[in-house]
DNA sequence: CTTCTAACA
DNA sequence: TGTTAGAA
């Protein structure tokens, strides 16, 4: 019901090469954060595979990634206006994915909520 | 499968 | 700038 991906799928339902995959997690950081098994293997959920779509899309539209990146980071940062607020708000945002993806973990490992 | 590095467009 | 190939 939570399921997840490994990269091999999400490379094949995307149709990304498992390398750009990487690569878009490093440029990107912070928009794409998978889960890692204990074995340090990504796993990812349909949340990140929207992601990746919309990342698609807006590629295809003559977006940089760095463009993609602002864009992204700006959609979960509406209210700030200053950069202090910019700053904050996108280390909170970075804070809540390792929270999410803690969250993600337990429902994985055990029942659902 | 992973990260890292280098080559290529 | 972004993708691809290969080493370890």
């Amino acid at each position: 019901m939570i399921d997840t991906y490994s990269i091999q799928d999400v490379s094949r339902l995307a149709s990304v090469s498992k390398h750009t995959l990487r690569f878009w997690e490093k440029t990107l950081s912070g928009v794409i954060v998978p889960l890692r098994t204990k074995g340090g293997q990504r796993r990812y959920t349909v949340k990140h595979l929207q992601v990746i779509t919309e990342i698609k899309k807006l590629k295809q539209n003559g977006l940089s990634l760095s463009d993609i990146k602002v864009k992204m980071d700006k959609s979960l940062n509406q209210s700030g206006s200053d950069e202090k607020s910019k700053k904050i708000d996108l280390l909170a945002n970075q804070i809540a994915e390792v929270v999410k993806a803690s969250i993600y973990d337990f429902m994985l490992n055990d029942k659902e909520v």
